[in-house]
DNA sequence: TCACTTATTAAACGACTGTTTAATTTGTTT
DNA sequence: AAACAAATTAAACAGTCGTTTAATAAGTGA
């Protein structure tokens, strides 16, 4: 190498990436020490500072890129409700959950701006192009609002009536929600 | 006063109160600082541990208490969605704000339980009684997730597309979410 | 094996955290 | 004014934070 820039071990960086979204999304941003996601990773702490340069460096280079919604928009948009309801509840907790990531990385001010941009790239426009109607954006930011409402009081917070002991033949509340966003009955008249 | 226990001032513990939750409103929990919460309060760190024993202490006693929407209950619910809507949009970003407390505190494990559990007796309870329908518990959790994703998507990550440009005439998709919701449409047929 | 680069580590830095102890001010009563 | 309790403060505690520096280990070609 010719001067001083930073040398790279790529299995190295991946293995810091992976532990990080695994703390980010179980732990949350603010309660995630490097030197937690680097005994996850099982390597020192300074090779964070020395591949990501920072703790937001590290954060931006693992969530922001994962954030987005395209296995929920390959199928008809006419049963996106009950698909994106379906996936939602049978996410396992365990690992990494990048809607979980989201929303305990969103109070650190230093986080939102990324996700800001990222959602709006990778989830708000794939789908309002999904969307016919009036309105397209703000219903996807609405829909996207309310999958991440329905995460963050049942995964989050625990409230356990949105775990609703609806048998299987009834659609979820969640799936009923969604499906009239994207259907765009704005209820006129 | 006969023996060791503690003496407290009113006055004071007011002053700690409200400038907790505007902290914890507008900074979350974690990046909440008691130092800072003092200085806000115009007293000495060292009150808060006496007042209210711990940083936890002070969270259970700021915030779950205000996190009710009796305001909200009062009115016809055919009217709900475009009442909730409306004061959703006209709140204040300065000062104290229950909803932006909740979200930015979610992340945290201490907050979470004392959220769950009054959000289950202030929120849930009520706002299912006053529901229609079947499934009134389930719905009412949905309430409640889309404002709170609303709210987490539009003020705490700053996501453009909710605040639609719509005109003062239509309908906003908060308010044809939330009444979707309310009138109990499952959409079964 | 030697030299050299790459990769990783141990250790320390200053700053900040929540909490506690002891000293001090303020207010009231005798 | 003297005595006492109530209320507040300054200072220190041990711990953790993100980050940096310098030393060590591992790998590679001559």
């Amino acid at each position: 190498m010719k001067s001083g820039s930073t040398a790279i071990s790529a299995r190295t960086a991946d293995a810091i990436l992976v532990a990080a979204r695994k703390r980010f999304s179980s732990h949350g941003y603010d309660a995630s020490g490097l030197r937690a996601i680097a005994d996850l990773a099982g390597v020192n702490v300074a090779l964070i500072g020395r591949y990501f340069g920072s703790k937001e460096g590290l954060f931006l280079a693992a969530v922001p890129p994962t954030l987005d919604i395209s296995w929920l928009l390959s199928g008809p948009m006419s049963e996106f409700g009950t698909r994106a309801a379906t996936i939602m509840d049978m996410r396992s907790i365990r690992g990494f959950d990048p809607m979980l990531a989201l929303i305990r990385a969103a109070a650190s001010p230093v986080c939102a701006p990324a996700l800001k941009t990222a959602l709006d790239r990778q989830v708000i426009a794939p789908l309002a192009g999904r969307l016919d109607g009036v309105d397209a954006e703000a219903r996807a930011g609405m829909i996207l609002a309310t999958m991440a409402g329905y995460d963050l009081m049942m995964r989050v917070i625990g409230i356990e009536a949105l775990r609703g002991g609806v048998g299987a033949q009834r659609r979820s509340s969640l799936a009923a929600a969604l499906q009239h966003i994207v259907d765009g009955d704005t209820g006129r008249g």
